[in-house]
DNA sequence: CGTATTTCTTAACTTAAGTGAACGAGCTAC
DNA sequence: GTAGCTCGTTCACTTAAGTTAAGAAATACG
């Protein structure tokens, strides 16, 4: 598990031992049951979750039915949606899978970066490489249809299409469970 | 010209006279014609823009057609596709309007990181700040449909839509031209 | 176990976006 | 000026997604 978290941390910066005793001191490991919900809409928080391992979902009620936008799962990373502005949250993070978490929060942060100057340098670069990744999956959605999606979707996650209940990647792919199935009856006879 | 950049820092980091001077060193302003194009498909480049005034889009072109998925506008900032990932770019940025924009690379940011501390912490706080509101964007984007989404637009950047062509805007939104125009005339239908 | 609930699929119908084509307004260039 | 372009709109038609409803399949749970 530790070793997860180092060899992750180390594909940015380099860890003495010394640091690494500091971080384990946090005591930020914690393990979470399928269907828990990690945070609510309306709750205040600035933690940050880093998957080890399971799978998390952040979704959005609008309307009375659920919209998920994004999946975590090993080695992703979702950070707070409060960094500056502290307002209430406005979607929902739960748990798709039984999962062991890295959880952290701001205060945290800010110690672990002042004692150690290399984790400044660490979080920019984790930061600017999931802006990149976030703006090429944004681009990537907004310039092609759900087909296309779907298809993609099999080429860079086909874990996803197994371990997540259809009607929660439908969403995610910005259409209706029906649709989603109705798409991939389309695609089957296609193939054939 | 110097105060909109110099105020755009002092919301993340205080400076000196000292890191003034050294910022202003670097030579940095640039200024654009409507219709050039500042990068290209296939380029390898690392510079980073940001608008002091006027408006630049990133497009793509697939199957000959442009896709336009991202404006910026004052104050905002283009950041570089390949941080690590030293590939050649997959879209295009071209100047919607007359531009007065800043223009760094890796190197310099390198330089002057090492050289002010503060400007990592700078960096990661920008960073960190775009990448919630581009969530928040995409977020937006996968729950709603396309006249949604223009509502939303008007709400949000009303300067859009009117300093942007509307071939532009719709690739924007995600449809085509053609869609906006009728989407446009059913919400001007509806409020009579 | 068997019952309840959730999840997925199918179908018929409605609505909206994609497609191809045509037209007019405004601009540019020669 | 006028020939050529781009841009926005409109129309008729096609295709795909939304909606509502029903039922089958899988899962959860007492």
């Amino acid at each position: 598990m530790k070793d997860i978290l180092f060899g992750f941390i180390e594909r940015y910066v380099s860890l003495t031992e010394e640091e690494k005793v500091a971080i384990l001191s946090l005591d930020i490991f914690r393990t979470v049951k399928k269907g828990e919900t990690l945070l609510k809409e309306g709750q205040l928080s600035d933690d940050s979750y880093f998957v080890l391992k399971g799978c998390i979902r952040k979704y959005y009620i609008i309307d009375g039915e659920e919209k998920t936008t994004a999946f975590f799962t090993e080695m992703d990373a979702l950070t707070p949606h409060c960094v500056i502005s502290n307002a209430p949250s406005e979607y929902f993070i739960g748990c798709v899978e039984d999962c062991i978490l890295i959880v952290s929060n701001s205060d945290m942060q800010e110690e672990t970066n002042s004692k150690f100057p290399k984790f400044e340098i660490m979080c920019r670069m984790l930061s600017e490489e999931l802006l990149a990744k976030q703006q090429n999956a944004f681009d990537e959605f907004k310039t092609s249809s759900p087909e296309q999606r779907y298809l993609n979707l099999i080429q860079t996650r086909p874990d996803l299409i197994q371990r997540v209940p259809q009607h929660q990647l439908a969403s995610y792919l910005g259409i209706k469970p029906q649709s989603l199935s109705r798409l991939r009856a389309r695609i089957f006879e296609k193939k054939s």
